[in-house]
DNA sequence: GTGGTCTAGACCACC
DNA sequence: GTGGTCTAGACCACG
């Protein structure tokens, strides 16, 4: 259920990172459930082990999961609505917003493009 | 009148290149006036002549300046509502919208963003 | 009476070896007593039985404990007060407090934070 | 001036980080002040890249530096009293003492522990 | 030159 | 089997 875009700008890990919040969120992997492990993952995903563990090591300093040694990476309780994520996603939105503001891109357009977005699925 | 935010994870080149844009689009300078040389820019913003050079390449390839040899830089005509700066302003901001989504900010947090932004000045 | 973390950093047969230990200087276990079964333990606490052998292994080791294959394992006199476990104690402690205090720790702080745990209970 | 222990259990990337918050916190570095480059320091450390990479990976995440790619990495101001580090460290030395205490050490043992480490230097 | 990403492999402790 | 650490190399964007 994990899709890697190889062509994105967006690091691999970093996708990873994403599309597990994601599906967290989306109730898929429950609290305390253990995550399909980083070897399983990178194999299945064809990506180094290491790009994978990069992905975990970032979730479990933002408080998404945590790891048990030997036994495996599970959700944390709380997970699906970290405030932490959702900060630092507005942080990152609001220069990516100014700059197409300075570039002459109208109000509007950001919001029919929020909207678009907010309506797929 | 350019201010390089030496903090942000946006290149340099890329804040010279937005800020020109945006003293355009601002009628600091007019169609077919000469803009500051590579050169005099970068000891004013104390960087190196490359940084300089690789936005006003960036600039002309985007169709909003054009160059003469041994003359100068100068602002092309119709520069100000460059449709294609607004088009890729657009794309690149898709991407981090959507992945805002996915983290759990919702709609309203992004339209209410945009606002504050907008409304700035 | 023995509750595992599974959550924690700390390794479970760690947490078994101290649980015990701590067991034995209640007097819950008394010397000469034998302890419950490696395989008990096991399916008590829903752990691999090598788990539980871990800390077996490890008791005996710091002369906590003592077996007799084929008849089980045993307390050893004098294990409520063994020198060498306080010892390993401190020593363990030690990089932990002075990685604390480079880190701006206040002294005030540890101590209150010891006051606060031995007066638990 | 950053000395590393490779016999330790702490690993060597986490040696290099609290020397580091030491160093900052010493005022040896000041904010906004250049750190050694990732590749400068792993050769006078005679460490891999990655390995030093990690350290100030880990930092950048505390907020104690900020980095700017193709140009180095620097102390974030305000860095020298980072709350966040400082709660990490109470919350890693808790279980600790409290594995101490159940060992049968004595508070004061601890406590003299402690004075004896801070009065170092 | 700088930091950022990714791959490929090793060894370890733990379960 | 699991995750954690470390090494050794590559390539990229940026200045």
């Amino acid at each position: 259920m994990i899709l890697i875009d190889y062509h994105s700008r967006v690091p691999i890990y970093e996708q990873i990172k994403e599309q597990i919040i994601e599906l967290i969120r989306a109730g898929v992997y429950q609290p305390d459930e253990q995550l399909p492990s980083i070897r399983a993952l990178a194999l299945q995903l064809q990506l180094n082990v290491n790009t994978v563990k990069r992905a975990f090591q970032d979730l479990e300093a933002d408080g998404i999961t945590y790891s048990m040694p030997g036994r495996g990476v599970y959700v944390k309780s709380g997970a699906a609505n970290n405030q932490k994520v959702i900060e630092s996603a507005l942080r990152n939105t609001e220069p990516m917003i100014r700059s197409a503001k300075a570039k002459g891109v109208r109000q509007e357009q950001l919001v029919q493009l929020i909207q678009h977005i907010y309506e797929e699925r």
